[in-house]
DNA sequence: GTGGTCTAGACCACT
DNA sequence: GTGGTCTAGACCACG
């Protein structure tokens, strides 16, 4: 995994979003191990603290779970997980249709562009 | 004009934002004269610097453009401002397909959810 | 005379500085009559305060002088038009070389950028 | 590194200036890293936020960029560096032969000035 | 310690 | 009254 941060956002946030990401497309599945903090700071070329920032943020949304002593894994709740997809995807899809009206577009408009624009 | 700020985002970029919709909208025609930086600071509750720092961008951007000692105007390149709003959409368009795609979804499964959203 | 103003810089000092350059051309020549303030100003679509400022500062480096009721006229003092024209033209060569051996250029580059340039 | 301000000018532009020498003359090299914004200030007397101007308004041109929370570097792109020295040379160039041209001098007086000059 | 943002308030030149 | 510049000083997120 490459990551190519972006300078405007935090790159914690950067991070969490694409291990979210990981998780939502099962790339990452349910019951899985998580490289130790360490080694995924590494590999990502981010100081540690960084990387456990993220991970603990991951923690309290329920998305991942650690075991004392013993590492991270993925949360077996595939429920949450689902949740967590129709969420992105809903929450994506919304303000994505808000942005086009606030530009006074029609929804006839918005497909058409769609339409356009998927190819 | 009433504008409610979110804490995540800077002031200055969601004024630039707000200013740019409404000229990409049309509220705000080629060449018509922008409120003086006083009075739009008033009036959004926004200290005078904040104000001045969003139109200084808008104008390196080329969205406006100031007459000394005299005011700020929208630009009258009208090119300019229908390239921005092509911009603006295509923009917005692509990243929104990315994102879903990125998670692995079809195209058709994209469409179905916007069918879905979209009421 | 047309005159096309930027915004950067007073609107009175790019008056001056295009008169004194008529003077200096020989466009004006010595003791020839000056349109009338609101003329000028009428003509470069300038506030006529705008105007008289600029007059005014020409006035007292010598190279316009006013006859009451009658009109300004340029000076007849043709040694000082000779001054300035040296001036206007040292003082522009030296910024000039400073500016590009500032940079690291030798004489002999600049030479063959001026070779390069003057066609 | 030490400054001297002139009156005329605004100070951020000033410093704008004499960073992008630094960086044309090669004295700032491709990937440097600046001092920070607050080192900046104090050493140039100046208040941070009007070193932040400067350095913000060089970072648009593409000249610096910014590491979160890290520092601010000279760009990797060593193509933009050179374009902005031709840009500098070329421009200086011909806004000094055409001031001259304006006043009516051929471009064989222009040489002999020039001449009489460099020594 | 780094940059980013924001406020308050002041002064200036120009028209 | 307009924008432009500058200072002082504060707070914040990030790493």
């Amino acid at each position: 995994m490459i990551l190519e941060f972006n300078n405007k956002e935090p790159i914690y946030l950067q991070i969490i979003e694409d291990i979210k990401i990981s998780i939502i497309k099962g790339e990452y599945k349910s019951g899985d191990k998580l490289p130790s903090v360490r080694e995924y700071a590494t590999k990502l070329k981010v100081n540690p603290n960084t990387m456990n920032k993220a991970l603990l943020e991951l923690e309290t949304i329920g998305l991942i779970y650690t075991e004392r002593t013993n590492g991270k894994y993925i949360t077996k709740d595939e429920k949450l997980i689902n949740k967590c997809k129709e969420q992105y995807i809903t929450n994506k899809t919304k303000t994505f249709i808000k942005e086009l009206k606030q530009l006074g577009l029609s929804l006839d408009e918005i497909k058409k562009i769609l339409k356009g624009e998927i190819k």
